[in-house]
RNA sequence: GGGUCUAUAGCCAAGUGGUAAGGCGUGGGACUGCAACUCCCUGAUGCGUUGGUUCAAAUCCGACUAGGCCCUCCA
């Protein structure tokens, strides 16, 4: 297995520091809002990197946060809290957006096939965690007390920017307008470990630490949450592009200040969804959800088709021409695959070889571009349907398409209904009756029946 | 200003030194009573521009152009 590390900026062999389990941590939602489709193309990819992983024999031990507190729209004591901002849009308890939002990213994961990690657990259930280790932080002079926060001192580290290859003059001090400048730190890029001394009056939830009443930095999250479920070896840690500065070299700062070693080996990170304007975000254009989608009669695993053409490490723009183009080439392809008959016995030969050949181009730092065409290589081989048929459902572990899955028969559609109607369709055909003939054939379909004449006779739909 | 990534047909896209995969769309054909579905055929002397290295470059090196993202909200 082969996958680009940002550590090191090249593609590079996988080796597990466990050969038999992969602890692979990948960084969750800030549940204050529903996720736009951007944000779960990075989940889409995670969800592939743990299947390849598991299609290729490891076990994978996978944890993912879900931040409920604590992240603020500017790092610098000066931004709002996100969940904060959420409740009072929605008039809601900050415990009560947290859950709402949760529990709609779970629908929207479930709706791509992507499979939930194993260990999930909340920002706000882990308050000790991160208490113990800012405490060993400020014992070992990694960090200090200014003006009632506790920050993390960057100006510790010999290689604080490992991740992006910036310097500290490199860095233009609150870029964005909407970014001030925090007078409290000793250098701009040292970061809040704990609050207690927040301008906001009506944050929520607090607790006890220490240094008083107060809540925890965003970026401690994530190592403590990773350090208490994963231990002190973390084999793989993802995240969307946008995270590697500041929170995965902030995360990388305090990690291995606390443990005293390397932390991780493989940084791995989904490049973003774009619109035709630039970066995708909530408050601009059109807020793209997966439900807007389905409500505009797409599939959501034509978004996640969508997404596999083409490499995790390239920027995909959201148009619906494309999401149309995926949605033809995915309606093909299902039709394609639902009239193969699983006739024959499986060709060993021909199995192995398309398996392996699926194996290696997974193996090329997710190459899924070329996953799927081998999905047509295939179809069009002359090998019997059942060795395709075992192929395709094999391959549907890690590209979860539900490539073999037939659409599932709506309610209470009467089947021996719409044989007699096809029979009599089919009688009419034979007196040439083709009024009658298409009559009953548009009758059908406005009930969501479509007929589909083959050689070997006329088979349905249902949609 | 610094960092980082990208540029391949109408669209999506693979390709990492040996002469341009695949998909969608288009056009043509087969099948059909007509359709739809399905099947067959169909497209880049060319890979942003321009120098160079090489027997050989979309692939390597330089310059340039355009664009994205990051530089304390983000997936």
């Amino acid at each position: 297995m082969k996958i680009y590390n940002t550590l090191t900026k090249k593609v590079e062999e996988f080796i597990p520091n466990n050969k038999d389990i992969v602890k692979m941590y990948t960084c969750g939602p800030t549940v204050y809002h529903y996720a736009h489709i951007g944000n779960l193309r990075t989940y889409i990819f995670e969800d592939i990197l743990e299947k390849t992983l598991t299609y290729l024999g490891y076990k994978v031990q996978r944890c993912m946060n879900i931040t409920d507190v604590g992240h603020l729209t500017s790092d610098a004591d000066t931004g709002e809290d996100k969940m904060l901002k959420g409740a009072k849009r929605e008039n809601k308890s900050v415990l009560d957006i947290a859950k709402f939002y949760t529990e709609a990213f779970k629908e929207d994961t479930a709706k791509l096939n992507i499979k939930w990690p194993e260990i999930v657990s909340c920002a706000t259930d882990n308050i000790p965690t991160y208490i113990e280790i800012i405490e060993d932080l400020l014992a070992k002079d990694y960090a200090y007390i200014s003006e009632g926060n506790v920050y993390f001192d960057t100006s510790k580290l010999d290689n604080y920017y490992k991740l992006t290859n910036q310097t500290d003059k490199d860095l233009v001090e609150a870029v964005r307008e909407d970014v001030s400048v925090d007078k409290a730190k000793k250098n701009q890029t040292d970061f809040v470990l704990w609050f207690t001394k927040s301008k906001f009056e009506d944050q929520e939830l607090k607790w006890n630490s220490p240094w008083g009443l107060g809540y925890p930095g965003w970026h401690i999250e994530c190592s403590g949450i990773s350090i208490k479920y994963l231990g002190e070896y973390l084999d793989i840690h993802c995240g969307g592009v946008d995270n590697i500065f500041p929170h995965h070299t902030n995360e990388i700062a305090q990690s291995e200040s606390y443990l005293g070693h390397k932390w991780c080996n493989y940084w791995v990170h989904a490049e973003h969804l774009n619109d035709s304007t630039g970066k995708m975000s909530k408050s601009k254009g059109e807020f793209l959800t997966l439900s807007l989608l389905e409500k505009k009669g797409y599939n959501p695993l034509v978004y996640r088709f969508m997404c596999l053409n083409t490499s995790y490490r390239k920027v995909l723009t959201f148009t619906y021409e494309a999401l149309d183009n995926a949605l033809n080439s995915y309606q093909k392809l299902k039709s394609k695959i639902s009239l193969i008959k699983e006739e024959g016995s499986i060709d060993k030969e021909k199995y192995d070889n398309y398996d392996n050949k699926f194996k290696e181009y997974l193996s090329d730092d997710l190459n899924t571009s070329n996953a799927l065409s081998l999905i047509y290589d295939l179809l069009k081989d002359e090998v019997s349907g059942k060795t395709k048929i075992a192929l395709l459902n094999s391959w549907d572990k890690v590209l979860s398409l539900d490539l073999t899955k037939q659409e599932e028969k709506k309610g209470n559609i009467d089947e021996e209904y719409i044989k007699q109607m096809i029979e009599k369709r089919n009688e009419a055909k034979a007196s040439k009756d083709y009024k009658l003939a298409d009559e009953i054939r548009d009758k059908l379909l406005n009930e969501g029946i479509i007929l589909k004449d083959t050689r070997e006779g006329t088979i349905f739909e249902i949609v």
